[in-house]
DNA sequence: TAAACGCTAACGTGGCGTTAGCGTCC
DNA sequence: TGGACGCTAACGCCACGTTAGCGTTT
């Protein structure tokens, strides 16, 4: 004899596994009435109400809104149902790969900032390092500590990416020519991030494998100038030659830099 | 001669690809204020705050509030700052999943309003089906059209996902046992739904590929009964006999009934 | 009678968007 | 001088959560 024909708030919100403001809520914007209410004011739900609770979910989950879920219950036409179904499930696609983008950026975020919290910075070092697969923006050459001249550069930079929906991956940094490291010259000719399946052909920049003298700093413009010409005296000192680009891996300035100009970065240059 | 220092409101906006409220809004909490304020009020940005806002930015689409940041942008302290990438990480990921799943859920509930839109209804017919591989949830027999009995039924077999994270797949019915079938009993033995790579060996049904009778209909509980019945009337008549159990495919019952108690099913008997 | 439940009204939340009304710059 | 831009203050949005204060049921 289970005739427990009509439910209360507080029980049709546990069947639905929501809360009893929910259900309030839904009673309020007229989503969903409860089938009957007393004379004490008490409302009286349906067991079968569940089901038009779930619908609510289900449309809710997809992104719809309670108007436009209003909108629908007010007028069940299956068409136009079928068209909000599509559209959500496109909408959801997008925000799935939008999170996935995300995801992966994310982990490389993280792996670089463990490695510049357990850098040991400036020390002098020779590396073997692997071949890496970048994805170099030509940059018109300019000199790497003026923030004024930098910083528009690098929006359109930015911009470029954001055109396409997409966000630079780290590690990031910039290249500098043979030619300007030779003359000590910290200039920065190319944007580079980690490349990935999607980097176009043209932007395709591959890291060579080889010995790099490479040096850490965190400080300001001035010292990052100062430790630069300290690695290039190094190499030279220990009779290495310049080989090759030099790349400058930025140590996730923006995470450490403080209210000082300070900020860190990696210089790796090519030798033999 | 680009001496364009300092920007605006508006400039530094458009810098950061954002509007005027958002700077404004993140002025007011404290988050990133202007480097000097002009003696007539006038906001001074430095091009360099720039990399403030895209950090700003990215702990947001990380899923940070902005209190949150708010807190690592003054301590900045990169060993919290990494366990906050982390915890973000981890969340993205669940996200994702879940989105995926609700990809899923929504591709299928496409294909089955599609399908319920377009069906013949009403109309007695002999078809093939192939196998198809089912997720069987065991019910206590119960007749389909007693809602009082089968809704708390149903929310059990719905709470049985939630507890999992999952989501009952379309198609989603009823399967009927051979015996009951031959007593025209229209009881369920099991909810189905569509089953997936996770299904579990114990709950994997697989309803076998043969010669279904079929028949679909909108209406009450009332005239399902008799559809049920016109259907082994026919099939008997047509000298079929019934050969396995049935399936009750729910055509998308939520999204067509109105207030009546109308809901539409489709019903396959096994025969030969 | 007390605890558990029901009701309403009103305000809070977050991340801005919008409007209104004013002053300032080019 | 006009129009584009700057400023503040206050309210709106959405999907509820929270609190307060009261009545009802068991």
């Amino acid at each position: 004899m289970n005739r427990k024909k009509f439910l209360t708030t507080g029980e049709f919100a546990a069947l639905c596994k929501t809360t009893k403001e929910t259900v309030f809520h839904y009673d309020r914007q007229n989503l969903l009435k409860p089938r009957y209410v007393s004379e004490n004011g008490y409302r009286r739900y349906a067991a079968d109400q569940f089901f038009d609770f779930d619908l609510i979910t289900t449309l809710k989950d997809a992104g719809s809104s309670l108007k436009e879920i209003k909108e629908h219950l007010v007028n069940k036409d299956g068409t136009k149902f079928l068209s909000l179904l599509e559209e959500k499930h496109l909408v959801i696609k997008k925000e799935r790969e939008r999170l996935a983008q995300r995801e992966t950026m994310l982990q490389n975020m993280i792996i670089c900032t463990r490695e510049a919290l357990d850098f040991e910075y400036d020390k002098f070092m020779i590396q073997d390092h692997s071949e890496e697969h970048l994805e170099a923006f030509p940059m018109d050459a300019s000199p790497l500590d003026d923030k004024s001249e930098f910083v528009p550069r690098f929006a359109e930079y930015f911009e470029f990416y954001r055109a396409q929906e997409r966000v630079p991956l780290l590690p990031f940094g910039f290249i500098l020519g043979e030619e300007d490291v030779l003359q000590e010259q910290l200039q920065g000719r190319y944007f580079f991030s980690k490349a990935t399946r999607s980097t176009p052909r043209s932007l395709l920049h591959l890291k060579p494998k080889g010995k790099y003298a490479v040096i850490a700093h965190q400080g300001t413009g001035q010292t990052h100038n100062e430790v630069f010409e300290r690695l290039l005296r190094k190499a030279k000192a220990a009779n290495l030659t310049v080989a090759g680009d030099a790349y400058v891996y930025d140590m996730m300035s923006d995470v450490f830099h403080g209210l000082d100009e300070s900020y860190a970065a990696k210089y790796c240059i090519q030798i033999k």
